[in-house]
DNA sequence: GGCTCGTAGTGGTCCGACCACCTTGCTGGT
DNA sequence: ACCAGCAAGGTGGTCGGACCACTACGAGCC
């Protein structure tokens, strides 16, 4: 049925790229399942194995395949936290305007995922939340304060019972994307808004108050919207 | 100053990939900026040109790079629209309990969104709707009231003025998605209710009712993803 | 002056070789 | 019989060179 008669369309390896995500589309190939070798895809696709590798790069570098040195190429499990890797790097290389975009769709995602969060947190869950709140009131140094705030947020998105938007919510949230906007945030004195604003997010879990959990959340990270956007206009 | 003497961490596809990246994360590469040759590349680096082959590519896909036979590689203009094309890849992999989910975001960013249009559209753009409502109850084709439905979310994405989101959305609504899910969910005759929905939706636009807007939004991605939701539990 | 066509340079593809690493199973001892 | 250690085969990773396909630009012609 389905000869290798080349279509001719794109480059052979952009045709690998697609062919292969066709298979695990599917399910001729499965999460975890272990492909046969560059050598013998290559073969297969009828390219060369340069090419061949070109195509198992880039899935790789999406999320998609996993190759392990030695002993061969892997599916990922394609869990969300696999395939939405990349979006860290969007965070990383938009500037200006597009930064606010960002955030404001954090806010929107955050304030959505923090009132989820307020329904569904167990008790475990929200001892670990204050544990980094408290972490986070404890220190002066910036950068255990922004590891702490991470984790407060992480544990939150988690608590909200879905993974992909947690995976995102950690995207929007990478380490050099808060680096470059909180440097200049924070030189601003606003360590003890930031801090009010957490503890009114964590009193609104701790009340189990979705609502409450949403303003506290969209005020939060509209803070910092509404400074960098300052930031950016005049 | 930063001389090539390699770190000696990961592949050197890998290190070839950072290194790029952060060329342009430090402004020393602009958008639409042209990239030495391949092979000028290779050497700048220390590798081999197959491996900064590869790591073109994978730049490539990311939607940071374009090649262009015979002409060059160039950077993009890293836009919403270029960098977040990867995302229509998580939603064509992804089964099951994770499509509940991108459904579950795309209920929220789509109602957002909606009601963000319903303060910003223009009498333009809200004729440009009204074309793609009219094009979609006047024909029994699936596959053109699928095209239609799909504009006439984009046009609304489009006017709520955030591209960032209008791209996410956009990928949460890619082609072979949408094909997968609405082809079990339009066979049960709910083509009726798909329609009252988007007139719902298209009325608060014109009212510019932003909450209605919301709500007509929410409902109508909600339907589908409930939908979605009885077909996996028992 | 405008058009055509050749040519240099670019990315795209292929090949073959070697290296670094993991896995497996055999070997040798206890 | 069991297990530690070693050896070999297989795998992905890297390299260099060659050639092809396409684009861009300028010399030459009309």
């Amino acid at each position: 049925m389905d000869d290798e008669t080349a279509p001719q369309k794109g480059t052979v390896t952009q045709r690998a790229i697609e062919r292969i995500k066709a298979m695990i589309g599917e399910g001729r190939l499965e999460p975890g399942q272990r492909l046969p070798t560059e050598r013998d895809l290559a073969v297969q696709l009828g390219i060369s194995r340069s090419s061949m590798r070109e195509a198992i790069r880039a899935l790789t570098v999406l999320g998609v395949l996993e190759a392990r040195h030695g002993s061969g190429i892997y599916v990922t499990q394609l869990e969300a936290g696999d395939l939405l890797e990349t979006f860290g790097v969007v965070a990383d290389l938009s500037r200006g305007p597009q930064l606010v975009e960002l955030l404001e769709i954090r806010r929107i995602l955050e304030s959505t995922a923090t009132a989820l969060a307020a329904a569904r947190i167990t008790p475990d869950q929200l001892a670990e939340v204050e544990k980094h709140l408290a972490a986070m009131n404890a220190t002066d140094d910036p950068e255990e304060i922004l590891a702490h705030d991470l984790a407060f947020h992480r544990e939150i998105a988690a608590a909200a019972g879905n993974e992909t938007m947690a995976a995102i919510l950690e995207g929007l949230s990478s380490r050099t994307f808060r680096a470059r906007v909180w440097r200049g945030y924070q030189e601003e004195g606003a360590f003890a808004r930031t801090r009010r604003e957490h503890a009114a997010i964590h009193r609104a879990l701790a009340a189990r108050d979705p609502e409450a959990a949403r303003a506290a959340a969209a005020a939060h990270v509209g803070e910092v919207e509404q400074w960098l956007r300052a930031q950016l206009g005049p």
